[in-house]
DNA sequence: CCTATTTCAGCGCTACTGACATGC
DNA sequence: CGCATGTCAGTATCGCTGAAATAG
């Protein structure tokens, strides 16, 4: 099925590094690309007999951490990094599955809020035990070495917040 | 814009350890969704005035690695990871741009072989030194970071190659 | 009036399944 | 015939733009 016996982006590498440069930068990039649509297949995959995408499940758990059992779309959005027609996509298939419940916020009536059902409580506490038994598809890596990872990888993202 | 003032992923990761448990795995596998994206779009960013993505500059970089100057489709999508039908959508959209040629492969005629044009070498030329310009989307992060990161999730990648 | 929130239509991209044609 | 290579049709997901409706 592979039919590679070499490390392709080690490959990529080394070839980089002898006709362009330091290969340092372009060697991670890769990477990041690759694990990145490793473990989003094995999460979907774990998630698949739920009826449900790796996308979805982080909805679900962000409705499920919330004080007030709802929250605002726009709100979802700006938590999860997603833009608003997709917020509004998403709400709508886990509505349409009934995992989710969306209703006119009372207090500003230009807010939809969206809610979990039983239902979603549900799939979302079955999905969760699916996700933790594969360690969220990272077991090749150790505890520590995935902390390390987090860590070295936050600079990235500081632009996300103040 | 963000409007957040705090990190979502570290947050998230609290609760999660307040609720549910060890928020280890969970924690990184947020963190590398996001930060895909976000290097993605900082990649696709810096490659539109050339119009191509970064998954079609994959394809022109390992055409231009390649001795012979010519790949097969199907050693394409093994050494990128794509998906055959990928494969021939992306080809498909290179030829039609004038960066790529296509032709039948004389001595397996089930084969087609994707090689560079002249245009093509040129755009992926400039398009090389834009990105690495910019560093890959990585300059928050130090080379030795970089360094360490990759070799980290290697062990993820481990199934990709004999 | 201006702004915020959400929705809708539409386009572009990638991934995948299943079926098929072609050639070894 | 079985097998490999590639294409095509169709579906799903997500991302974005531009426009609109609704409400504050």
């Amino acid at each position: 099925m592979a039919g590679l016996d070499f490390d392709p982006i080690e490959r990529a590498a080394q070839l980089w590094d002898d006709r362009i440069g330091d290969a340092t930068s372009m060697r991670l990039a890769t990477s990041i690309m690759r694990v990145h649509q490793l473990v989003l297949a094995r999460l979907d995959g774990a998630l698949k007999p739920f009826g449900i995408t790796f996308a979805r499940y982080e909805v679900l758990r962000l409705l499920s951490f919330s004080s007030s059992g709802s929250l605002p779309l726009s709100k979802i959005g700006e938590r999860l990094m997603v833009h608003p027609t997709s917020v509004t996509n998403v709400i709508d298939r886990l509505v349409a599955d009934g995992l989710v419940d969306r209703r006119v916020d009372p207090s500003d009536r230009r807010r939809a809020l969206a809610s979990l059902t039983d239902a979603g409580r549900k799939v979302l506490d079955d999905a969760t035990a699916a996700l933790v038994a594969m360690d969220f598809g990272l077991d090749e890596i150790s505890p520590g070495d995935q902390t390390t990872i987090h860590r070295l990888l936050t600079p990235l993202r500081r632009g996300d917040w103040a």
